[in-house]
DNA sequence: GTTCTAGAAC
DNA sequence: GTTCTAGAAC
């Protein structure tokens, strides 16, 4: 069959035009970050993308070198740009990359240039590596390689080499490559500071001064110094500035240099409208009062990210008043400030990135309506309106329901947007639903809680995403932020709000939480609950609750695995697992043990025979409800069933509470274990032999008379009466 | 989390 | 034949 010329001619000139397709080829040491790298630039580009990966190109396993190059080749053919995922540590490792696709193909190096120690940590202590590659193994792997290690060159034919040498600098290398759209190309040359000799060591090199921050050792400016000419802060004046500014470039310039302050400056940044003041008429004096208190106290809860009030108009009247009430408390403007713009044109139109933005919602979470709810469910498209449905079906004042926004709504795509949260102010105005009239005490105590919710909300996706660039390289966490506030947490629907008969009901309807999310949230069915419940109300269920203090309940496990096992179960809201930790809650965990520790003394002093204690946490529970395992170890019980079970208790799976602890308060977070250690062979918890079954098992651990393995007999793992004597009654 | 049970392992 | 595991249902 023949096509027509013109049509022929009209595919190829289709061809050109889209074919710009690149070859990033990313180098670094195991464990510096190189699939993290990758799952970011993809999860945000829209230039279709192939991740070339060694470790998994084997169906899963790792494969050879050839199976990458002839991969890459087909992406290349089918129109993708290439993620070449491996190590790449030398010159020679390089070469036949550089070749992909003929000259017409850019080539471009990502160097992940992290310090070898660094990268052995990392890769020792990851588990579920693609590539298998962890422990002790990955150690020495790293070590082989370092003496090898040669930088790239641009000689070597690349077009572009990004050096990075701290999380900054990968954050910014990720913005450039995740925005890069399908048509655009990127400045040649070599940017970021690159060690010309990366063994030499840094303390040295500052003893005698030579290393300059910002020198470049002859390579070119870094893409800050060379496409930033003024500091974009919106902190410091109303948006005209940076439009100002940026008037005077030319239409490209003005992309880069959007590109380039959203790759430098990507601080999170929460831009909200003034709620309630608009079609709610609430009182502009008691609310602009309301912001700047509100502001006042979480600007210092949220790290380094900011807030920004923003309306359309300089006239503004709540802009005006806020920012003076702002001055007055003197509130760090780099935290907070107000900005004249069009909330779903910030970035594209003022060059201000914010990557989560509030909507004065309505009570049905529905679009249109006018003013900033129309203004946003049109700008992010049905997406957004998809994605809130599938979140709740209605919102009551005073409450937020953050909303992650799909890759494909433009709002992500234009703007940089990755969540929109609805917040749902008091109203005032008798001509819509729900009016306060002029009841300003339940109008401000509902305003403020609005607020709350709404910071509470933007702190946890800041938290989640720190949480995700820590542990990434550990997990290969996909996981995406979002909480819901008060009411609106983890349910769909509020029909129930008002009818305090049903909130027993309203414990076990959790819905499944949002699909996108992988490892640390989970679905909890019914039978799942049950820990909750007693932890709400534990006056009704007397028959297990052995004592309830303010934070924490101690009650008998319904199965116990051995002679004694109790929990205890912290009562804080939204605390399901330990994957839920975080830093603040410190101080819980360190009360949960000390009162676990108790009871353990306790039960010691009424039965010597049972000799030992360990108190902790399964990685995964099956239960939802933050609770510590205190449980004796001669794990004599009929309950004791199956290998799941044992190995709940008698493997890395068991985290003890003082390792969470320590690990909490050195790292700030808790590296939680594979559920695969749930099927592992059955092994004595003392001495280590393996056994065949569960009776067998049980068995010889009636009889073993070996002494504990010396990592638990370490750090008080293991309590024993002689331990903790001065907790005693 | 448990219970139930089919079928694998012995 | 009995014992034991593992997956589904709750």
């Amino acid at each position: 069959m023949k096509f027509p010329e013109y049509l022929f001619n009209f595919c190829e000139g289709e061809e050109k035009q889209e074919t710009k397709a690149i070859v990033v080829i990313l180098m670094g040491l195991p464990g510096s970050g190189k699939s993290t790298f990758c799952d970011h630039v993809m999860r945000s580009s829209s230039r279709p993308w192939a991740r070339i990966c060694q470790d998994t190109i084997n169906n899963g396993k790792s494969g050879t070198k050839l199976q990458c190059l002839s991969s890459a080749t087909s992406a290349l053919k089918e129109g993708k740009s290439v993620l070449v995922d491996r190590c790449n540590i030398n010159k020679e490792q390089r070469v036949d990359f550089l070749k992909l696709g003929g000259a017409k193909v850019e080539k471009h190096a990502v160097v992940l240039d992290f310090p070898a120690k660094l990268c052995i940590s990392r890769s020792v202590k990851r588990t579920g590596h693609e590539g298998n590659l962890q422990g002790g193994k990955a150690a020495a792997v790293v070590n082989q390689m370092v003496p090898k290690k040669e930088l790239p060159k641009l000689a070597e034919g690349f077009a572009r080499i990004n050096f990075c040498q701290d999380e900054k600098d990968v954050k910014e290398s990720i913005n450039v490559y995740g925005l890069l759209g399908p048509l655009d190309s990127l400045p040649s040359g070599c940017f970021g500071n690159k060690n010309s000799d990366t063994k030499t060591q840094l303390g040295i090199m500052k003893f005698l001064k030579k290393v300059e921050p910002s020198s470049n050792a002859g390579s070119e400016p870094t893409i800050s110094q060379k496409l930033i000419p003024n500091e974009i802060s919106p902190g410091k004046d109303s948006g005209l500035q940076g439009t100002e500014k940026a008037s005077d470039l030319t239409g490209v310039a003005h992309k880069k240099l959007e590109e380039a302050a959203a790759a430098s400056d990507d601080i999170p940044t929460l831009a909200f409208p003034s709620i309630s003041t608009a079609d709610f008429q609430f009182n502009l004096e008691k609310a602009s009062d309301i912001i700047v208190e509100k502001v006042e106290e979480f600007v210092g809860k949220i790290g380094k990210a900011k807030l920004v009030l923003v309306d359309l108009s300089h006239k503004s009247k709540i802009l005006s008043l806020v920012k003076t009430k702002a001055e007055q408390k003197n509130i760090d403007t780099h935290k907070f400030s107000t900005f004249v713009g069009d909330i779903t044109r910030l970035r594209s139109l003022k060059g201000l990135h914010c990557n989560v933005i509030a909507n004065a919602a309505n009570w049905r979470l529905k679009p249109g309506g006018g003013g900033v709810n129309a203004a946003i469910f049109s700008a992010a498209g049905s997406e957004l309106d998809i994605a809130t449905k599938e979140k709740a079906d209605c919102l009551s004042p005073g409450n937020a329901l953050v909303v992650p926004l799909p890759s494909s709504s433009p709002l992500f795509t234009r703007e940089g947007v990755t969540h929109v949260i609805h917040v749902l102010g008091p109203n005032m105005n008798p001509q819509r639903p729900d009016c306060l009239k002029d009841d300003y005490v339940h109008g401000s105590e509902l305003l403020r809680k609005a607020y709350t919710s709404l910071f509470e909300g933007f702190s946890s996706i800041v938290r989640s995403n720190i949480e995700v660039h820590y542990t990434n390289d550990d997990h290969k966490l996909k996981r995406e932020a979002a909480y819901e506030f008060d009411e609106n947490k983890k349910y769909k629907g509020c029909e129930q709000d008002t009818q305090p008969g049903l909130s027993d009901f309203r414990d076990v309807r959790k819905i499944p939480d949002e699909k996108v999310s992988l490892e640390t949230t989970k679905t909890w069915g019914s039978w799942a609950q049950a820990l909750y419940n007693i932890a709400m109300h534990p006056e009704n269920h007397t028959k297990v609750v052995l004592e309830t203090l303010d934070d924490v309940v101690v009650m008998n496990d319904a199965y116990p695995k051995a002679k004694r096992h109790i929990l205890v179960l912290a009562r804080a809201k939204g605390l399901d697992s330990v994957a839920d930790v975080h830093i603040e809650h410190i101080s819980l965990l360190k009360s949960m043990h000390d009162v676990g520790l108790k009871w353990a003394q306790k039960f010691l002093n009424e039965d010597k025979s049972l000799s030992f204690f360990r108190l902790g946490y399964h990685s995964v529970p099956s239960m939802r409800q933050l609770h510590l395992h205190v449980i004796s170890q001669d794990f004599d019980s009929g309950h004791l069933k199956n290998k799941k079970h044992w190995n709940s208790f008698n493997t890395p799976f068991f985290i003890d509470s003082v390792d969470v602890i320590k690990e909490l308060d050195e790292v700030g977070k808790v590296t939680l274990k594979n559920d695969k250690f749930l099927s592992m062979e059955l092994r004595c918890h003392k001495c280590k032999s393996a056994h065949p079954n569960i009776p067998r098992l049980k068995a010889h651990i009636s009889s073993c008379q070996a002494s504990f393995p010396t990592d638990l007999l370490q750090n008080s793992r293991l309590v024993s009466s002689e331990d903790i004597t001065y907790f005693c009654e």
